[in-house]
DNA sequence: CACAGTACAGACAGGTCTGTCTCATTCCGA
DNA sequence: TCGGAATGAGACAGACCTGTCTGTACTGTG
């Protein structure tokens, strides 16, 4: 069914909650989230996470081990909810065409909900500023972005296209396009172009009935 | 004409060229082009920088002054070799289609004469890992951005379509989503989505002739 | 030879970061 | 009331990084 490495990822996932059931832990990863993405991994140093979420440094070290684990905790629960997220939009909609929207949908609606500062997508940053490939958040990041690719393989499988690997492909180019392309022009324009884009890419997959 | 700050980017890369005629100098920027983009700008140090090259450390604080200045000299670079690479490409097609058609070529060949292992697009890595706005390299940054998309603007008008920013948005989309695709899905297969999405998108945007 | 410019080599200071350790306090169930 | 687990506060070590400084060697020119 899902994609690659679901249950190692649920298990993952899993044990985040259980460790995140201790308010300290959970107000750590909280604070830790929020300034990573806004200030960037390794511009945020734990003695700030400490100092933000009003917690001793031990307590840090006891819940996640080292920060590196910490970054990988941030990564997976990112990845977790946008997951959740999306999954529930896809789902509460009737039609393959529906479904694949509801993908631009919840990007956008994700991009606007941020009340922080745009900065971009969170897995692509965090891939440039943890170069070495056996950094536990490197995983976190490939099975974020091969998740969606075979999302939009299953999604598009629905629509009955002629090469719906094709399609899938050029869909999660727009998708991940779109997001850089909020970055420079602005949501609003970034998302418009990639709706357009999406459409105009499946009416061309169509089998031509004429 | 061009595009946004031309005048001023054409000064400074001017600037890096005078600076460059030392042989110190220049294979001061040369080791560091490498190592910022295959390592990182954060995970390499001055040190490194000048241990591979060969360098006094003084050599490298006379010419470029501090390490952000030498990140700096070192986008603008890329962003000049790009630029050029891409004109004289663009210039040596005939017919709006195939001058389009050329800028994904171009990013293409770009990858593939990547001898280092590809790790997506220096620019959008370099914003992750300057999260100061204030920084030096980030104007650079956002300059190559608005550049391409202004350029592609410039290309989509020659087509006589019918909302041409429209139709460049789109294709700056393709255009990032495509670095982004290259690194999950390989440069093949992505080059090849973009293409056909390019083509579909320009296709779409073609006024209704029937 | 004298001299000036440039570059190499490396020590050094000052700061920051991660991760460990100690000690006091709070809270909660038996 | 007692005892143990979890937490807060902060000192500390070790490593690393940027940027400065001193001293030496090489090269071309008069």
């Amino acid at each position: 069914m899902g994609a690659h490495g679901a249950a190692e990822a649920a298990r993952e996932a899993a044990a985040d909650e259980r460790r995140t059931q201790s308010p300290a832990a959970q107000r750590v990863l909280d604070t830790a989230s929020v300034l990573f993405y806004e200030h960037g991994i390794g511009a945020t140093g734990v003695d700030t996470v400490i100092a933000r979420s009003g917690v001793a440094k031990m307590t840090l070290y006891k819940h996640y081990g080292s920060k590196d684990e910490l970054v990988a905790a941030y990564l997976r629960g990112r990845d977790r909810r946008w997951r959740e997220r999306l999954v529930a939009a896809v789902a509460a909609r009737t039609g393959p065409e529906a479904r694949i929207a509801a993908v631009l949908d919840t990007l956008d609606a994700w991009l606007e909900g941020e009340v922080e500062e745009f900065r971009g997508c969170a897995f692509v940053n965090a891939a440039a500023e943890l170069p070495d490939p056996g950094h536990p958040g490197r995983r976190v990041v490939a099975d974020h972005k091969r998740w969606m690719r075979s999302y939009l393989g299953e999604l598009s499988a629905d629509l009955g296209v002629r090469d719906a690997e094709a399609l899938a492909e050029q869909l999660f180019t727009v998708f991940e396009g779109a997001t850089v392309a909020a970055v420079v022009d602005g949501r609003a324009r970034a998302m418009g172009a990639a709706r357009g884009a999406a459409e105009a890419l499946i009416a061309a997959h169509r089998p031509a009935d004429g």
